[in-house]
DNA sequence: AGGGTTCCCTAT
DNA sequence: TTAGATAGGGAACCCT
């Protein structure tokens, strides 16, 4: 029987635990694959080899909870060791017994640490026996006497089996999506409790469909005359019923919904198990194995599982991976997919429940459309594709992704190559992450400052992998830091100090893990580039992404201080490392290499080309910004006045090739991209007019980096006058029009009345995220006041992890105190302050840029120019600049005009091709 | 007025 | 009780 591996978890049956594998079938079935025989066991540390002939028997004796103890001979978790240690093996009857046990076997005599104690047992049963999560798997079902029979499992094939294999990592059977969203009939402007508002309606909607339906809406009210895809219940207690019947009957391997987790679930199963002590006999059965429905608060997380299916709440997903000003599903729905979310407000739903007609109709569909769209956040986005390869490539099963952040995959990996090499792995620390502080921290990576101002000619080079890279290359690992054992021979020295062993004594097993990964992604890369079908495509595309993600996830483990394996030493060598290496390669580019030759479409080194052929063509090479693993190449022509696209891809190629011959293998500078102007403003803030090469041809984009215009918590307003001033800067190298267009934009926003236009608001709100208790914010905030007001009027207050949204309203008091709910400004006729928004939102950041051209805030801002002081001239700032080729010879009396001619002259030039 | 602190968000 | 890392800019407020 073969099948893809979506869930594992564990039972008793007969006294033993039995690893169970939930999963579905090559031929489409859903499976439950029982494998007895494994058991639990963690390690322990002995103080010398003698214990290792006492402490067996006398744990056997103090613990009846320990079925076998076994003297092993083990590495210790950190540090390059030149032998194994006495250990042993501590097997137990039950996974629970190891938590059981561990605190009071580490306090035995003779006992120093204890190891891999706190792995799940289907986490210890997968690296075990080397399978991973969604990988296609081969069981031979065991005889018919062996087979583990439980009634409550409810898989079309359920098969016992001692032997399971992994065929192939990365198979290709399609999955069963249910999406569903519940609507509640909630008290006048409050939040819906399951005490005492009941739930209305259910939608559901289907991946692939459900008896010839897409989507289903489940309604509890007496309606006549409705299509097939609405089912009528005049009981509560029926409709939620009916809904746990489907669940069972479509039985999904993928429940999706939008702020399910939160809502939705723990609302249902509440609701339900009110309804049921009122005498209602709801069974909420959702799991594989026959479990109700269930969630754990922890936190201020919510976890929901249901054994043999994958749990999906798009919200947190979708925060991940989109940077938005929202999270409603109304505005992700309409960034990402471009769809409009029907709705009824909050305080309407009364009215539209109670019409019974065209309006409830509506609402019915409003509904509808909620799961639908969770569903394609979900198949259109394929959101799941990147969990689905990071649990094929990572091993961990996929909820555990979906879940859990990196450290998981990264544990995942470093527990089976540990394990090959009889390594041990510590327990993660339970110490509060503060505690540690003893002024160790890492030092990150290198930012280069950038030469400010406006630049054309800018190539980028770029490392491939970074941190993987040196890792490699100086084989960084936890089993080669130099810590008690000390090799003969020559070690390697980090520029942060610390110690490590060449890869001739002992090859570490990160980069080992990294090599893997690394030429495991190459050969996924190649393999793309003849694959002509779609989904084996995005498969691929998918599957290199993933281990892309945890080639880079390395490092950042190593410095994360609750990650069972956390070493400062490694951590701090990989990114002093990395800030040697960006150092020499911007001195190398400017100080030794220094210039290329163009001949013949071609780029030379200076030393690779005879003297009398360096006529034409050479350009000079300076290093103007870099960030961590990027350099950016200032390119300037000697003689012509131009360069190609063609020949900047040509010197960037070319100079990466010579850096590269430099470093040690696997580093590798590549190149990037060229910008055909770029304006940098401070580290880390930049944008530039970049041309990449797409099927032979060249396309252009902006690129905007830390610059307002990504930042959310600034206003559309900003963005959008920002992005037209880069444009016309960048672009048409027109600084006077970007002038005119800010004046423009300062003049309507000092007309706005947004008594008359309401749908400026959305362009003037901004947003923050509330990342906090509000008892530990120390100072004032905008959005913390929105919410203070709002709980006020409402008695609501947002959830810890939402952005709240913010306009400032006009008056005298504190900024802080004048923001305001965007909402009710809309619905009472506030008046915004106006001169806020021009004199804090656009102003500030339009001069920032507009500054390199000497442009000033009273040039652009008509009423702070009047009462200005030097207002007599009508020429602007930006005229004396764009003629800065002539002969500049009057007005030099307004002080500002001296700036923009030394800003300009040595940028004249930038404009001319 | 100016420096220090807090907070947020982004780059890599 | 969880959740890879540090570097860096910039606004607002508070205190001296």
């Amino acid at each position: 029987m073969n099948f893809q591996i979506l869930d594992a978890d564990y039972s008793i049956y007969n006294d033993e635990p039995v690893v169970r594998l939930f999963g579905r079938g090559e031929d489409g079935s859903s499976v439950c694959c029982f494998v007895p025989g494994f058991e639990p066991y963690f390690y322990a540390n002995v103080a010398d080899d003698s214990y290792l002939q006492t402490l067996p028997q006398f744990i056997k004796n103090k613990f009846d909870t320990v079925k076998d103890v076994e003297p092993v001979q083990k590495f210790e978790p950190i540090g390059y060791q030149e032998s194994k240690k006495p250990m042993l093996k501590i097997t137990t009857f039950y996974p629970k017994n190891v938590p059981e046990i561990r605190d009071d076997v580490q306090g035995l005599e003779g006992i120093e640490d204890v190891y891999e104690t706190d792995i799940l047992f289907k986490n210890r049963f997968m690296i075990d026996k080397g399978l991973h999560g969604m990988a296609l798997v081969s069981a031979e079902p065991a005889s018919t006497s062996e087979s583990i029979n439980d009634r409550d499992v409810k898989c079309d094939n359920i098969i016992t089996s001692y032997n399971v294999e992994e065929i192939n990592k990365i198979p290709n059977i399609g999955l069963k999506y249910l999406a569903f969203d519940i609507e509640c009939l909630p008290p006048e402007g409050g939040m819906p409790e399951p005490e005492s508002s009941p739930i209305i309606m259910i939608s559901l909607s289907f991946e692939p469909e459900y008896k010839g339906n897409n989507t289903l809406v489940l309604v509890c009210k007496n309606l006549k005359d409705v299509e097939s895809d609405i089912e009528i219940f005049d009981e509560e207690e029926d409709m939620l019923t009916r809904f746990f019947d489907i669940f069972q009957e479509y039985d999904p391997d993928v429940v999706v919904g939008y702020n399910m987790n939160d809502f939705d679930i723990p609302y249902i199963k509440d609701r339900a198990d009110y309804l049921n002590n009122k005498g209602a006999s709801i069974v909420p059965r959702v799991g594989r194995d026959g479990r109700l429905m269930t969630y754990r608060r922890l936190g201020t997380r919510t976890m929901v599982s249901m054994t043999g299916r994958i749990v999906m709440d798009t919200l947190p997903l979708i925060r991940q991976q989109f940077s938005l000003k929202r999270y409603t599903l109304r505005n992700v729905s309409k960034e990402l997919l471009g769809r409009e979310k029907l709705d009824v407000e909050p305080h309407q739903m009364v009215e539209y429940w109670n019409d019974g007609g065209e309006k409830t109709k509506k609402f019915i569909d409003y509904a509808r459309r909620d799961s639908e769209l969770a569903l394609e956040l979900v198949t259109k986005l394929q959101l799941l594709d990147k969990y689905i390869a990071l649990s094929q490539v990572s091993g961990s099963v996929l909820q555990d992704v979906v879940d859990g952040g990196q450290s998981s995959m990264v544990e995942n990996l470093l527990f089976r190559e540990f394990g090959k090499q009889g390594r041990v792995i510590p327990p993660k620390p339970d110490n509060r992450p503060d505690d540690n502080e003893q002024g160790e921290e890492i030092k990150g990576g290198e930012v280069l400052e950038p030469k400010k101002g406006l630049l054309d000619n800018v190539v980028i080079l770029d490392y491939k992998s970074l941190y993987p890279t040196i890792m490699m290359a100086h084989n960084l690992c936890y089993t080669t830091v130099v810590v008690n054992d000390h090799p003969n021979g020559e070690t390697i020295n980090p520029p942060s100090g610390g110690e490590f062993v060449n890869p001739d004594v002992l090859k570490g097993i990160v980069p080992s893990i990294l090599e893997t990964l690394l030429n495991q992604r190459s050969e996924v890369k190649k393999k793309m580039k003849s694959i002509s079908d779609g989904d084996t495509y995005r498969m691929y595309d998918a599957t290199q992404l993933a281990l892309k993600i945890l080639l880079n996830s390395f490092y950042g483990y190593s410095g994360y201080a609750r990650a069972r394996l956390y070493s400062l030493t490694l951590a701090n060598a990989v990114t002093s490392y990395g800030r040697e290496n960006i150092q020499n390669t911007r001195d190398l580019i400017n100080n030794n290499i220094r210039k290329v030759v163009l001949k013949d479409n071609q780029a030379y080194l200076p030393d690779e080309i005879s003297p009398e052929d360096e006529s034409e063509d050479v350009i000079n090479l300076s290093v103007v910004y870099g960030d961590t693993d990027s350099v950016f190449i200032h390119c300037s022509p000697e003689y012509n006045n131009d360069i190609s696209l063609e020949d900047a891809e040509c010197v960037g190629t070319r100079i990466a090739e010579k850096v590269s011959q430099s470093l040690p293998d696997p580093m590798e500078l590549e190149f990037e991209s060229i910008a055909k102007r770029g304006l940098f403003l401070a580290k880390k803030r930049y944008a530039l007019w970049v041309f990449e090469q797409e099927n032979d041809e060249w396309e252009d984009s902006i690129k905007v980096k830390g610059m307002e215009t990504v930042r959310r918590d600034w206003c559309e307003l900003t963005s959008k006058t920002l992005n037209r001033v880069l444009e016309l800067v960048l672009k048409e190298g027109d600084v006077d029009k970007a002038v005119e267009y800010v004046k423009s934009v300062v003049n309507r926003v000092r007309n706005i009345d947004v008594q008359k236009d309401k749908d400026v608001i959305d362009d003037l709100t901004m947003t923050r995220l509330y990342s906090k208790k509000k008892d530990s914010y120390k100072s004032k905030q905008p959005h913390l006041t929105v919410i203070e007001k709002t709980k006020k009027r409402t008695g609501i207050s947002p959830p810890i992890g939402e952005r709240v949204p913010f306009v400032i309203v006009a008056g005298n008091d504190l900024f802080v105190n004048r923001a305001e709910d965007p909402e009710y400004v809309r619905e009472n006729n506030l008046t915004l302050d106006v001169d806020y928004y021009i004199k804090k939102q656009i102003l500030p950041p339009v001069e920032r840029i507009l500054g390199v051209f000497g442009v000033d805030s009273a040039t652009l801002d008509y009423d702070s120019r009047q009462k200005g002081l030097f207002d007599f001239s009508k020429t602007s700032e930006t005229e004396s600049f764009n003629n800065a080729n002539k002969e500049t010879t009057d007005e030099e009396d307004n002080g500002l005009k001296n700036q923009s001619k030394n800003g300009s002259k040595s940028q004249s030039s930038l404009f001319d091709f």
